[in-house]
DNA sequence: AGTGGACCTGACCTT
DNA sequence: CAACACAGGTCCACA
């Protein structure tokens, strides 16, 4: 096949205005670059000041806030199927339609629950809140890949930020299947389940850099992939809470706080509040939450969640998120 | 049941 | 400058 002219990076809609759409979303409702530099999702990177680009539902795209604008921009396959002649139309199938696109991303920024109207009622309940949020607006909830993001947030546990975007990196390099070329860079797919459930995946991700985690994500993957499969995890979404969590705590490598991160940004949880350090100590020293131990027991970790629950309500893990 | 350690790794901050 | 503690936990082995 021929080979195709290097794709570039696209930073604003002025320099190619047809390559480019937008949604209506002003700021109180979502703040790009605080939802995507805020550790819920680990492959948005910020490509020129204001825009943001990385993978999303097997595409590489660059989105861009301007005003009560979304833009977005979606680059094309490297190979947009050139062989694939069979099922019509051919520039139908190789480049996905306007509404297609616009339907991804307000289902993954989840633009139909108004933020809005939720800051006002948590602020309304809890003083504390309404100070931070004044600070911080437009942080929402996404609404992720369950296999992306139990996978992702298996490597966060006892680690860092930045070790965490270079580990999930180096995984979707090595596993993800390649999408494209943006100013000779790569972009890879996340991988799917099946993946990383070969023999060697252990030794590879070790190879990565990925430490006792190498074991966690190949044993949680082949459990998946002998147990309920990929379908089966995307099944929770519409299984109660407790349910959920059940299930994903008895994969190696998940944990209370891993469940609820997966839960919550993934599984329609919205009731989900994930407990890290932390936030632990935030319950501890702004709330009071009074709770004997020295660590976060089982018990401490319950009882933090249930606080916030009470105190904010039914999407107390979204207004966590702020 | 509930608690203390070990666990991979490496950018970053104190000694 | 090198050692070090630490970082968005989890698992396992013992009281």
């Amino acid at each position: 096949s021929r080979s195709p002219t290097p794709m570039k990076l696209r930073d604003a809609p002025s320099a190619c205005p047809s390559l480019w759409r937008c949604l209506p979303c002003p700021p109180a409702e979502l703040r790009l670059d605080l939802v995507l530099s805020s550790g819920q999702s680990f492959r948005w990177w910020e490509s020129s000041p204001g825009a943001w680009t990385g993978v999303l539902g097997g595409r590489v795209w660059t989105l861009r806030q301007d005003g009560d604008r979304l833009w977005y921009t979606v680059y094309g396959e490297e190979d947009e199927h050139e062989e694939e002649q069979q099922g019509g139309c051919p520039a139908k199938a190789a480049k996905l339609d306007a509404a297609e696109t616009d339907r991804i991303l307000r289902d993954y920024f989840q633009l139909d629950v108004g933020l809005s109207a939720l800051y006002r009622a948590w602020g309304a309940a809890d003083p504390l809140f309404r100070k931070v949020a004044n600070d911080f607006p437009g942080v929402r909830v996404l609404r992720q890949d369950p296999v992306e993001c139990l996978f992702s947030f298996i490597c966060t546990s006892n680690n860092h930020i930045s070790r965490i975007t270079a580990m999930i990196e180096r995984l979707c390099q090595a596993f993800g299947r390649r999408l494209c070329c943006l100013d000779s860079r790569p972009f890879h797919a996340f991988p799917s389940l099946s993946a990383l459930t070969g023999a060697d995946a252990e030794a590879r991700l070790r190879a990565l850099g990925f430490g006792y985690r190498a074991k966690f994500v190949s044993g949680s993957a082949r459990a998946i992939a002998e147990g309920l499969g990929t379908e089966g995890l995307c099944q929770l979404r519409t299984e109660p809470y407790a349910e959920a969590r059940r299930v994903l705590c008895a994969l190696p490598g998940v944990g209370a706080k891993v469940a609820d991160c997966v839960c919550l940004l993934s599984l329609d949880k919205a009731e989900a509040v994930p407990v890290d350090t932390h936030v632990w100590h935030i319950a501890q020293q702004r709330y009071g939450v009074a709770l004997g131990g020295k660590s976060l027991t089982p018990r401490a970790y319950q009882e933090i969640g249930d606080f916030f629950r009470g105190l904010w309500g039914p999407r107390a893990g979204w207004a966590q998120a702020v």
